[in-house]
DNA sequence: CCATGATATTGCTATATCTAAATATCTCTA
DNA sequence: TAGAGATATTTAGATATAGCAATATCATGG
């Protein structure tokens, strides 16, 4: 039996890992300072002293949350000489920004 | 030789005030349970008992999650005798539901 | 009023997250 | 290679959140 549970009538299967994985980016997004930092970087990619002056964050904290940010796959970052050139991977999260945006959230 | 800007060229202004409001939502969202939720009451609106055995949660954690989307104003509820029914405030966040399913988040 | 079903709240422990400071790593240039 | 600037990681303490069990509140039928 591959369908274990009928049971659900009022939740439409999405899957649940799909769900997860969007639950955790929400989460991930759920910063003040790493929503700013996603709306820096939608304007032009940036280094890390760059975003770290245009939000205000102390260089360790902004290295923390760019990390994070990339851990899930909604930052990538390559270098340039001393510089590490973060931008976003894709326009996915611009979707997101647009809603929250758009909406009044 | 430090640079102290006092403009933020990289950071077009939002309202610090949305933008951490925008961070409280999507940290709110951002836990399967409630995603969850969210998309039962999207369908239609629901009891706490029905939530409760659509998503599969005991009921102190079903009413603790209903509880917080209420506080951010995400859902709301009213009366109907013994039962409390739930329903999305606006569809702002079928918006983010959307988002959700159309991009890959 | 009392009993009961439905919902909400509280107390507690475990885990995750935030922040800041210190330190480590990497890259270029002299 | 040494030094300096840029970035990353580690550590520790404070706060927030998750999950559970027990209990409290609320509304209705009798």
């Amino acid at each position: 039996m591959e369908t274990q549970k009928p049971a659900q009538p009022l939740l439409r299967g999405i899957d649940p890992d799909l769900l997860t994985r969007a639950a955790d980016t929400l989460r991930v997004l759920g910063h003040p300072d790493r929503l700013k930092i996603v709306e820096v970087l939608e304007v032009q990619d940036a280094s890390v002293s760059e975003i770290q002056e245009s939000v205000g964050l102390s260089q360790p904290i902004a290295s923390q949350h760019l990390a994070r940010l990339r851990a899930h796959g909604i930052v990538e970052a390559t270098r340039d000489g001393q510089h590490v050139i973060y931008s976003l991977v894709e326009p996915k999260v611009e979707h997101i920004l647009r809603c929250i945006r758009t909406c009044d959230l």
